[in-house]
DNA sequence: CTAGGAGCTGACATTGATGTGAGGTCCCGG
DNA sequence: CCGGGACCTCACATCAATGTCAGCTCCTAG
């Protein structure tokens, strides 16, 4: 199938399967005017790759992951992806962190007594 | 005091505090020679400015809230801040949700039932 | 034959705080 | 007077997926 059809069927823009291509997470033939042919396997790859970007992995990770997958090497996909669960756990905790500071703003620029003292601090 | 002797009393680069006031977030005045001369005032300021960003504000939103606290402005302050605490939320959220994705990938990948089937979707 | 639709490449924009480096001014101590 | 340190401005790099535009080729239906 050509790039418009893959597109409409798994969702994902022209542009976005352009450039899986580009960071090397989907391969093409191409036909004699230089377009991209895509075989029934592209779907299910395509819809693999927006599975690993749901998941906030990056282009170069899921780059790294799907020869793991394909080659069913679990014990590596497994290290990687655990990697990147302890990433986007401290990602989590990031955040969390800074809603207790924002919080915290919240109760200065709310407490009553607190009058333009942006002179003698917080 | 100078620019040097202020990052050191608060613990942000010289580039910073010439950011924050390239964003409108602090002032200063020049000295004949053109160096900035910065006021007592602004060691508690650049501290609220860092406390900002520990929460996770955007240089424009700390521009916006700055007047708005001097003006001991409650309710406006309370707006944004809501606002950005709402943000915030649905970021952490989406996170949250990242990570049950992530988890799924994890139990494809760890499935002594998956082999190399990327061709039959998931 | 022709207009238009689909594809192609290449490239810039987005978002944002900070690092870094070049190239220049200025001031002070030795 | 000179070296060096502190400061200045300007500007590019970072990270990443996607949108969007320009300018082009190619194929096909009418």
């Amino acid at each position: 199938m050509r790039i418009g059809e893959l597109a409409a069927r798994t969702g994902a823009s022209v542009r976005s399967l352009r450039y899986y291509e580009e960071q090397g997470l989907l391969t093409a033939e191409r036909d004699s005017a230089g377009r991209r042919r895509y075989a029934e396997a592209a779907v299910a790859r395509v819809a693999l790759i927006r599975r690993g970007f749901a998941a906030s992995l990056s282009s170069r990770v899921i780059a790294e992951l799907l020869p793991l997958l394909e080659a069913a090497c679990v014990p590596r996909s497994r290290a990687l992806l655990d990697a990147e669960r302890k990433r986007l756990e401290a990602e989590i905790t990031a955040m969390t962190e800074a809603r207790v500071r924002l919080d915290e703003v919240i109760a200065i620029a709310t407490d009553p007594t607190w009058r333009c003292d942006v002179e003698t601090g917080s």
